[in-house]
DNA sequence: TAGTGGAAGTATTTCTGAATTTTTCTGTAA
DNA sequence: TTACAGAAAAATTCAGAAATACTTCCACTA
């Protein structure tokens, strides 16, 4: 829990972005400030900051005075998310896994466990919907595995790319709720590579899974 | 000029950025709402979205309801920016290299012009005051050399990088006006090796730009 | 003396309600 | 259908004030 957590801007920073990340909002939606304020029951003012912050992270755009919306997909896009988050999060695992240590080790147990017992979609009333509790848990696992680089700014930067990344993800999911990819051989797999210190598989697994992932999302996708 | 320059977040964002960067608001400095926005002439509201969004990029730290200030500096903040931004650069420039084209030699060309011919210290009645448009250029030529990877994330990582690098400098050359680095023998040799579109001897450039600059900045922290 | 507790003062955050400007929608005429 | 004028809606911003949290300071206790 973070210390800015009693802020209403904090909190729907975290609603929002949470919202976006579910598809809930899902892109190009329009994000009204007066619908989203008396949907949390939270002034004007914070839903803006949170916005403002959002489009910092590009989940949100904002051009002119037209306000603000979820940020459109594209095939190009996701191409160029996922070659940078090849690019960025193989030096980071590698120099993670050249500090190992046994904090990381014991983070990465937890972050696994957590994932590796959550499913993904959940069906309720009849309904599939994407668990959302998912999402978090597989936020979490993707950064623990890069967070022991000791550059606290790779952390930022892969945070931000795993969040668009479960944004596509999660859209197709919604959209195509029947046709779950499995991905939880791939997670456990790079897991026990990481565990057994062996960067170059490590290396390897993580471009296989996001390869894996966006072969199967960009058949979804129509442009 | 952006879509977005008729709105007051957005040049309260610019102005606000531009300070931090010209140490005008030194690291640790309390950005003090109804200060700016009487400083700037622009609403609360705006200031506060402006100093949002330059949370988002850490140029300005927000814990709890104790407002904004200008985010500090550390030598430790120091090294593992630079460590950042040699990998991360190094590996957007080879790309850009490999991506050569017409129009990004034009770029180059006009990127290092403008910041070949700008002084990076002015002196007006005998102050010796960073040069505000050194500032920019600087900025633009350091992001052109990057920009051509064809990875519009990559941009936006090193950019970001790009203004807490000149945070350091810029305090650095504040504090202590009489003891300027010569890095314009540094751009040039960069920029010829770039153009020559030798992407070995450009990345090692960079790192050797970067180490000095670093060993210049570290002999003036304290901490 | 050192440290704790609380009260007063200060600063931050947020709200309300409205003014201003811009965008978007709609209907009509060419 | 296209273009345009007017109306409606939405976004942005402001001003002033309330609510909440933080700081400072001083008296009191151990």
């Amino acid at each position: 829990m973070s210390v800015n957590s009693n802020l209403q801007s904090v909190s729907a920073y975290n609603k929002i972005r949470e919202d976006i990340l579910a598809s809930k909002f899902p892109p190009n939606h329009k994000l009204k400030v007066k619908e989203l304020s008396r949907l949390y029951d939270i002034g004007v003012i914070p839903i803006r900051e949170a916005l403002s912050r959002l489009e910092s992270e590009e989940l949100v755009a904002h051009v002119g005075q037209t306000g603000f919306t979820v940020s459109q997909i594209s095939k190009e896009d996701l191409r160029s998310l996922v070659e940078t988050r090849i690019l960025i999060e193989c030096q980071a695992l590698e120099r993670s896994i050249k500090n190992f240590s046994n904090k990381w080790e014991e983070e990465l147990v937890l972050a696994f466990h957590r994932l590796q017992r959550t499913d993904r979609v959940l069906e309720v009333n009849g309904v599939r919907a994407i668990n959302r509790n998912w999402i978090a848990y597989h936020h979490s696992f993707h950064l623990t595995l890069i967070n022991n680089s000791g550059l606290p700014w790779l952390n930022k930067f892969c945070s931000e790319l795993i969040d668009h990344s479960t944004k596509y993800g999660v859209f197709i999911t919604v959209e195509y709720p029947n046709l779950p990819r499995e991905s939880a051989k791939e997670h456990k797999k790079l897991y026990e590579s990481v565990l057994a210190r062996d960067s170059e598989s490590s290396k390897n697994l993580l471009k296989q899974h996001y390869h894996a992932s966006i072969d199967h999302i960009l058949k979804f996708l129509t442009k």
